[in-house]
DNA sequence: TCAATAGTGTCTGTGAGACACTATATC
DNA sequence: GATATAGTGTCTCACAGACACTATTGA
């Protein structure tokens, strides 16, 4: 989050972002807003398109369309505040969603979340969260962080281990934890889950009517690097 | 399919689409450009934007930001020519792959046929494809048709009626067809579907490995009535 | 009667979840 | 030792697919 350095909403928490550039792709104008509000530099793992919102009151100064984007990181550099940003900062999801956000970005919020939480199911997104080299114990911590739900290790050590293409081993072992050390692995090749891992969002009632209601679009994601393009009068 | 009528590419098939007005939302837009160049003037039944093309070369003339929609019509009504349009017709998806698309056409319509088939598995949209009552062998056709193979029609039906919330039945039958008449309904509340009806795409090779390399992202949707803005100067 | 489609019954295999159990580390 | 985590074994249940079978129409 970056608090806005300019009017309007000025001295505000908003999601980073701005106008894209005339010979600009959508994609690099992201990654340059990102950069330019926040300092982070890194090339994200994962950047894709999230959705596009174009409200014609969404913007008081004049009618904007944005087109949002979603980043995943392993790593959380500190970021500092650049352009337009008196301060950038990491904040976590779920106090974010208590705020008010200026302008749509708390549906863009929404939008990133719900994206991030329907790809684990049937991606290998959760790659993207965690280092290069990871354990089984830490994909599983980002399914239960971003569902918000605990798994059975067991279980869940099995299904990514029988999900082709998901992981791959590498020789060694990361010990230092309270434990038995836990074998080390890469992402795999595969970019789609094969049997994917559904959550059940009823904590399994006895009957059936397990999916029925899903808060959320799985063809519809946590950070937003906008881009904005402005509509000329009489277009 | 609209054969334009202006430059550039006067003369070629292309999808219908134009620019978004000052005080209209997106999704209005696309309605209007596709009720002005081809006469449709239906509600779709089904209307969810597909995703936004923003390469800096997409169009000779300026740069230009298009937001894709994707329509789903049960019943398809003559369309006419109208504005920038010397004509306009329905054609099959797979002529229309074979032909060269102008613009960005035809990653356009990649996305749109690969979302169709995908929110075939997870939702209910099979419905907005037939009219208020149909069969459960009217849904299918629908899904051996957008995916291009053959559906068991007794395990498709016992599927259908398991899947709670998907369709609700109605009084009468449909005869007229060559076998025992087959009992009505109409779609039912939900919208994502309990158990998904997931396609294996590996006609069931006896070892795993079966959804591993799809060829569509499922997260991304045949028709499009597309929006774009243009980007000013400098912005 | 035959052919065609609607709809049901049944069997088999896969996989998810619950949970017990073994293995190996730190305290 | 106790405790915590990694990883495996096993049982049960749900469900997908194959396919046989019954039901009901038109030709």
């Amino acid at each position: 989050m970056i608090r806005r350095g300019s009017e309007p909403w000025r001295g505000v928490l908003a999601l980073p972002g701005g106008f894209v550039r005339q010979d600009e792709d959508l994609p690099d104008a992201a990654r340059r807003e990102l950069r330019e509000e926040t300092g982070l530099d890194v090339q994200p793992v994962h950047l894709e398109q999230l959705q596009t919102f174009g409200a014609p009151d969404r913007d008081p100064r004049a009618r904007t369309v944005a087109v949002a984007y979603l980043a995943v990181l392993p790593t959380l550099p500190e970021p500092v505040a650049g352009t337009d940003a008196t301060e950038a900062d990491w904040r976590a999801v779920e106090d974010v969603l208590r705020t008010d956000l200026p302008f749509d970005h708390a549906d863009i919020l929404a939008a990133g979340l719900a994206r991030a939480r329907s790809k684990l199911e049937y991606t290998t997104l959760a790659t993207a969260f965690v280092g290069t080299t990871f354990t089984i114990a830490d994909l599983r911590h980002v399914y239960e962080v971003v569902w918000g739900r605990a798994l059975d290790p067991g279980n869940f050590h099995r299904k990514v281990l029988t999900s082709e293409g998901f992981v791959s081993r590498v020789p060694g072992q990361r010990a230092g934890g309270r434990g038995r050390p836990a074998a080390l692995f890469t992402p795999g090749s595969a970019v789609l889950l094969n049997p994917p891992i559904l959550r059940d969002l009823e904590p399994s009632t006895p009957d059936r009517q397990r999916r029925a209601h899903r808060d959320d679009d799985p063809a519809a994601v946590c950070a937003r690097a906008g881009n904005e393009v402005e509509v000329p009068d009489g277009a």
